[in-house]
RNA sequence: GGAGGGGUGGCAGAGCGGUUUAAUGCACUGGUCUUGAAAACCAGAGUCUCCGCAAGGUGACCGCAGGUUCGAAUCCUGUCCCCUCCGCCA
C-alpha cells in the first residue's frame, strides 16, 4: 500500500510515476478524504478527553452522578458514537481506495507500458539451433508426462508426472532448495497452501486479483498462488528484531492459480497449467540494501540456470509491465528450442515498503528510535514445470533420449531418461 | 464434533464497574557509586493516532468485533486463537 502523507505531500511526483504504469491518481480525492479523516478523529477525541475528565471526577469523589451529568454524558455518548461511525466510513473508503493502487516503479525502470518495452540486459549460452520436438510430445513419447489423466482426474491444464519425470521434478526441488539453504543463507520455510484473507491483501494479491486466486467459501480460505504470499506473511503485524536482518526464506510450494486472463493461450504441454512446483525465494532487508538484495537474488537464479546448462537471458520489466506490488522486476527466460519460445522461469522484484506497509510488518533499526518498513524482494529459484520443459526440449538426443545436466545427478541416481526404461 | 479451562505490556503475573494514569517481579535503557565491572540505589521505558515549528499535549490499544453504562481490562453477546480430556482420523 502507498503511504498516504506520501501520496500528498509529494503528489506530484507520486502521480507522475504511477502514470508510467498506466494509473490515474485522483489526488484529491484521497487528501479530502484524510482531511476528513483528520477532522473527525480531532472532534471525536476532544468529546472523549471531555467524558474522561467527568467520570474521573465522579470517580474521585465516590459519589453518584448528577442527573445534569448523566443527560450531558449520554448526548456526548451518542455524539462520539455517530462521530465514531462516519470516521469508519471515511477510513474504509480511502482504503478501498488505496488497497488497489500498485506499487510506484523505480526511477531507474525504463518508460513503456508493453511487452515490447522491456529490456533485454544479458544473454548467457548457446541458442540450440535446431527445431526439434515439444515437451508434450518428448514427455508423452518417454511415458512421464501424462496430459490425458490430468484433464480426467481434474479436467483442462492439469498434468500428471510419472515415474522418471516425477522423480526429475523431485530433484530439481531438492537441488534447489540445497543450493539455497547451503549455499546462499536462505533459511528453508515448508508453510501451509492455504491462507486467510488478510494474509492475501497483505502481499497484494487481493482486493485486486480474485479472480485469478482459488478459494474455498466454507472456510474463508484462499490457495497460494505463490509462496510469495506465505513468506511475505510470516512476520505480519510483527515488530522484528533488527539483528536478524537481512531475513532469508526459501520455500517449495505449490502454486494455484486460475488462469482466466489467459484463456485459450498456451494450452498444450505444462507451461501454463493450474497448479505448478515452484521453489521461491523471499527477503526481508532495511531498505537501503535492496538495490543489492536485487541484484544477488538475480545472480543466485542465474547461477541455477547455469549449473543446468540452459540458455536464458534476462529482461528487465518496463514500468507498465511490473507486477501490481513490484518497484522494479527483472525476468528470466530459459530458451525451450521445441516450443520455439523464451519461457519465464523467474520473476524477481523489489517490492520495497509496498507489502510491509499493508502487512504492518516493522524493525526497530536501534533502541529506542522509530520503527520502520523493511523493504521486500521475492524471485522464483525457480519455476519447476518450466525448467522441467526446457531439460527435455534441450537435452533431447536423436535416439530420442533426454540428457539430464549432471547437478542433478546425484538427485536422480541416473544421468538420461530413456524411452525403454521409462 | 463434544466437555472444560484460558488469552493482560519483551516475558512472567495481579486486577474482575469509578483512587488503574494497568500493581509487582524479571529482562531492558540512562544515571549515581566504582580504577573497571558486579551489586545496590535513582530514574526511564510499549504501539498507534490526532493537535503542535517545537516543547508538549489529546485519544485509542488488556486476542478481535459489537453491546450495556454517566463511566468497562472488569458485565453481556458474537468471533478467533491456545491448552486439557473424550470421539473421529492421515
Amino acid at each position: 500500500m502507498l503511504d498516504v502523507e506520501n501520496i500528498i505531500s509529494n503528489h506530484i511526483g507520486v502521480k507522475q510515476s504511477l502514470k508510467r504504469r498506466g494509473v490515474d491518481l485522483d489526488v484529491e480525492l484521497i487528501q479530502s478524504l484524510n482531511q476528513s479523516r483528520k477532522d473527525l478523529i480531532t472532534k471525536s477525541d476532544a468529546l472523549k478527553s471531555k467524558r474522561n475528565n467527568v467520570s474521573r471526577v465522579i470517580g474521585n469523589e465516590k459519589r453518584q452522578p448528577t442527573k445534569i451529568e448523566i443527560e450531558e454524558m449520554r448526548s456526548t455518548g451518542d455524539e462520539i458514537k455517530s462521530l465514531g461511525n462516519a470516521l469508519g466510513k471515511v477510513k474504509t473508503t480511502l482504503t478501498d481506495l488505496l488497497l488497489p493502487l500498485p506499487n510506484i516503479p523505480s526511477d531507474d525502470v525504463p518508460d513503456g507500458l508493453e511487452e515490447s518495452k522491456n529490456i533485454e540486459i544479458k544473454r548467457w549460452g548457446q541458442l540450440s539451433k535446431v527445431h526439434g520436438e515439444a515437451h508434450w510430445d518428448i514427455g508423452l513419447k518417454l511415458g512421464i508426462l501424462d496430459m490425458e489423466s490430468g484433464a480426467s482426474i481434474s479436467g483442462s491444464r492439469f498434468y500428471v508426472l510419472k515415474g522418471r519425470g516425477a522423480k526429475l521434478q523431485r530433484a530439481l526441488s531438492a537441488w534447489m532448495l540445497d543450493v539455497h539453504t547451503n549455499k546462499n543463507g536462505y533459511i528453508e520455510i515448508d508453510p501451509p497452501y492455504l491462507v486467510k484473507h488478510d494474509t492475501m491483501v497483505g502481499s497484494g494479491n487481493l482486493p485486486k486479483f480474485k479472480d485469478n486466486l482459488y478459494h474455498d467459501d466454507e472456510t474463508d480460505l484462499w490457495l497460494i498462488p505463490t509462496a510469495e504470499v506465505v513468506l511475505n506473511g510470516l512476520h505480519q503485524g510483527q515488530i522484528i528484531d533488527p539483528s536478524i536482518l537481512p531475513l532469508k526464506y526459501v520455500a517449495r510450494t505449490a502454486s494455484f492459480r486460475k488462469e482466466h486472463a489467459a484463456a485459450g493461450r498456451d494450452v498444450r504441454g505444462i507451461k501454463r497449467v493450474h497448479q505448478f512446483e515452484k521453489v521461491e525465494m523471499f527477503r526481508f532487508v532495511e531498505p537501503e540494501e535492496g538495490n543489492e538484495a536485487l541484484e544477488q537474488m538475480l545472480d543466485e537464479a542465474s547461477e541455477l540456470c547455469e549449473k543446468l546448462e540452459l540458455s536464458y537471458r534476462v529482461v528487465e520489466l518496463c514500468a507498465g509491465e511490473l507486477g501490481f506490488q513490484s518497484a522494479k522486476t527483472y525476468d528470466i527466460e530459459v530458451w525451450a528450442p521445441g516450443s520455439g519460445e523464451w519461457l519465464e522461469v523467474s520473476s524477481i522484484s523489489n517490492c520495497k515498503d509496498f507489502q510491509t506497509r499493508r502487512n504492518n510488518t516493522r524493525y526497530r533499526p536501534k533502541v529506542g528510535s522509530s520503527t520502520r518498513f523493511p523493504h521486500t524482494l521475492n524471485g522464483s529459484g525457480l519455476a519447476l514445470p518450466r525448467i522441467w520443459i526446457a531439460i527435455l526440449e534441450n537435452g533431447l538426443k536423436p535416439d530420442g533420449s533426454v540428457t539430464i545436466p549432471e547437478v542433478l545427478h546425484d538427485y536422480t541416481d541416473w544421468k538420461q531418461l530413456d524411452p525403454i526404461l521409462n
